[in-house]
DNA sequence: ATAAACCTTCCTATTATTGGAAGGTCAAGA
DNA sequence: TCTTGACCTTCCAATAATAGGAAGGTTTAT
């Protein structure tokens, strides 16, 4: 199958196949007579795993180590749950993060009239 | 004072500083006879204004409108709330995706063993 | 005078993705 | 067969926000 075929049944576009395959994320794709990229379903399937990880939000990086993982059959499951526990400790350091924002300006803005007049509580906040 | 200066007061770094410049976030500095950039006390809050502004995480893109309307004495507090609403919004969707996440990241860690062996539930609902 | 600290501009890198330009290939219809 | 449209190729540039270095000029203090 050609990279457009294995865009739309992976998820990802054939812009970025060719962009995971150029930074190595993905094996290089064999090609036809005429250099067309061709996909086994095998292929597909590590795209898929791909997209998947990346709506998970783990990182580039992340996935890269996440294939090698995936594809390497005598890896030890440590390897694999101590990256996702990883993972899961940054992403919730980050939602404390933005509730934190929410709060702030949740406050700010509910000080705020919101009306034509000049004056601002949000503004003044951010001031100071 | 120059910009070295500028930058400890206000926490954003000398590099950054020019490059806010270059960008049209900040005014540009009025310059030295050796061509330094000189910095007023105005300027410096200016700077931190922005400061405060990125770590309630708005984009470079709204600071530049908040900093336009900052500094216009006549803006309507209406602009300036709906801007930090509309801001609100974004990261609260944003708190509801990382939550989804942590939780579907946490059940496939909470199945796995994390031992020697090679069959990883991660790997296995990552490619599926 | 000289060294340390500071300033200048310009270029590069990062992360993940998208976009365009210029050109080659394939499949189907006239 | 010729042409058209859809698809493919590579390379180059852009996005957002920040960081880092190189090469060189300036200020300050010893």
């Amino acid at each position: 199958m050609n990279i457009g075929q294995a865009a739309k049944v992976s998820g990802i576009n054939a812009k970025l196949i060719r962009h995971y395959e150029s930074i190595g994320i993905i094996p290089r794709a064999i090609r036809s007579e005429a250099g067309y990229r061709t996909y086994s379903e095998t292929d597909v399937h590590i795209l898929s795993f791909v997209k998947r990880s990346r709506n998970l939000g783990f990182s580039m990086k992340e996935i890269k180590k996440l294939v090698g993982l995936w594809r390497n059959k005598n890896r030890a499951s440590s390897d694999v749950k101590s990256l996702a526990v990883k993972h899961i400790e940054e992403i919730e350091m980050k939602v404390l993060e933005l509730q934190a924002m929410v709060k702030t300006l949740k406050h700010l803005a509910k000080t705020c009239h919101g009306d034509h007049r000049p004056d601002c509580p949000i503004l003044e906040n951010l001031e100071s």
